[in-house]
DNA sequence: GTACAGGGCG
DNA sequence: CGCCCTGTAC
């Protein structure tokens, strides 16, 4: 037989203003596992007796300055750790990982890169490179492994809704596409997109700026969750909750959610 | 026989903050009139379809630098004008006048002061005085008349918690208060103390930088209603709701009510 | 467009 | 303490 497991990644992009979206959310869906980014507060400012209160463990890393990661799970967490550990900037808001039913979960929320130009988007290649040797340290693509979050890429094409204009954008560079695509071929596979084959217009993100976005779906498939193949193999569906993007206060990405078939045990 | 005309004044600290509580209250209460001070909105922001949607009618006059007031009501508003009319600095942000079911109700928001020694005091003085001879202008002390508002002076000892250490605060300064004294004889009775003779610690404001100033009652009595003697003669009651002190975000002021007999028609 | 930080203010 | 503002980031 086999039981289910549901997996979810959501930029909230601030979990004090989205708090309550998040509870009615995992009450509607009760995820095994959600992936935060954006979280944008400092540990001692995290929510966390919510989540216990909603029936979920928490683990968490943010600052100040923005950016910020979460993990909640409905089993307990084992294994957890913060950022990369290879001597250069750990960058703990950006990295959390843990192990929920057996199942290694790492969430991550790439840096953006500001402009081409900026040094932030030479930092956001260098951190792609370091997440590819991070897995290569820590983990087999032979055994399962999740990788979830904002990566802050649009991997094809497909992948955002004027390929042409968007060419140089940070999300969609050809230098941010490559280094992703080095991490892909280290083996991964995109769940979303086994799924949905060349379906066009599967956005995780519209930016707020751009008027009606949402409804011109104007968007970007920057948000992902990947596996490793015996984890993707077991992948029975994914989809994109576009409805909590049309709720009261939403962020500026939605809810993207996974399910896979567990062996018993 | 005769109606009761019931009036309210709030200095709200933000209408854009206080929307969801002032709705709550004008449901629960129905004034007639609810004057309003530091809306702190310029008038294309001011969220005047709310206001409409409880039922009310609604005149305001904003701007960037903070101040704003606003009259809301249940009957349409007449003769409604803003700010001095006598050649000096109208600053219309801080008087509002409009006429409901014929009686005409000026709402002020005083300049506060800042400090005794500092040029915005001297302009407090000043204001004042303009508005005696604004009042004697316009109005006479036979007919009825309604003075609402944040009058950012507390009238006597009895209105201030600590009456000798706040001796020259530019709320309770002798010459702030002579300048308040000076309009009162023009023709004003105090509504709220004609029903609250010598009653000590009832005060509308509560320093938000003052540790637990609401339950150690450490307050001022700075927000007010008066009227000419022909309508104070027909006032019925007032009181200062202290629960709206307590509520989810509240302003540091509070809401105080009066309410009126009127001759039938 | 939305939310942060930091500074001014009462 | 909790508003305003300005600037910054995405």
């Amino acid at each position: 037989m086999g039981e289910v497991f549901r997996v979810a990644t959501y930029n909230c992009n601030s979990i004090r203003t989205r708090l309550p979206l998040i509870l009615k959310w995992l009450a509607a869906n009760r995820p095994d596992v959600l992936c935060l980014q954006e979280t944008k507060v400092p540990d001692e400012e995290f929510p966390a007796d919510a989540f216990r209160e909603a029936g979920y463990h928490v683990v968490f890393r943010g600052q100040k300055g923005g950016a910020g990661v979460a993990i909640a799970s409905l089993a307990a967490p084992d294994d957890v750790s913060f950022g990369l550990d290879d001597g250069g900037p750990p960058d703990e808001a950006r990295l959390v990982r843990a192990t929920v039913r057996g199942i290694p979960v790492v969430n991550t929320y790439v840096p953006q890169g500001r402009s081409p130009d900026h040094p932030m988007f030479r930092y956001k290649l260098e951190w792609l490179a370091r997440l590819r040797d991070y897995f290569d340290r820590h983990f087999s693509p032979a055994e399962p492994l999740l990788w979830c979050g904002d990566f802050n890429v649009a991997p094809e094409e497909i992948d955002v809704h004027n390929p042409v204009r968007l060419k140089h954008h940070v999300d969609f560079h050809p230098e941010a596409r490559a280094a992703l695509e080095r991490i892909r071929e280290w083996g991964f596979v995109d769940v979303f997109r086994r799924h949905h084959p060349n379906e066009p217009g599967q956005y995780t993100f519209w930016d707020y700026r751009v008027p009606r976005a949402l409804e011109r779906n104007l968007g970007w498939r920057v948000d992902h969750i990947w596996a490793t193949p015996p984890l993707a193999e077991r992948s029975v569906d994914a989809w994109i909750d576009r409805e909590a993007r049309r709720a009261e206060k939403p962020s500026d990405h939605t809810f993207l959610v996974a399910e896979f078939k567990l062996p018993p045990g």
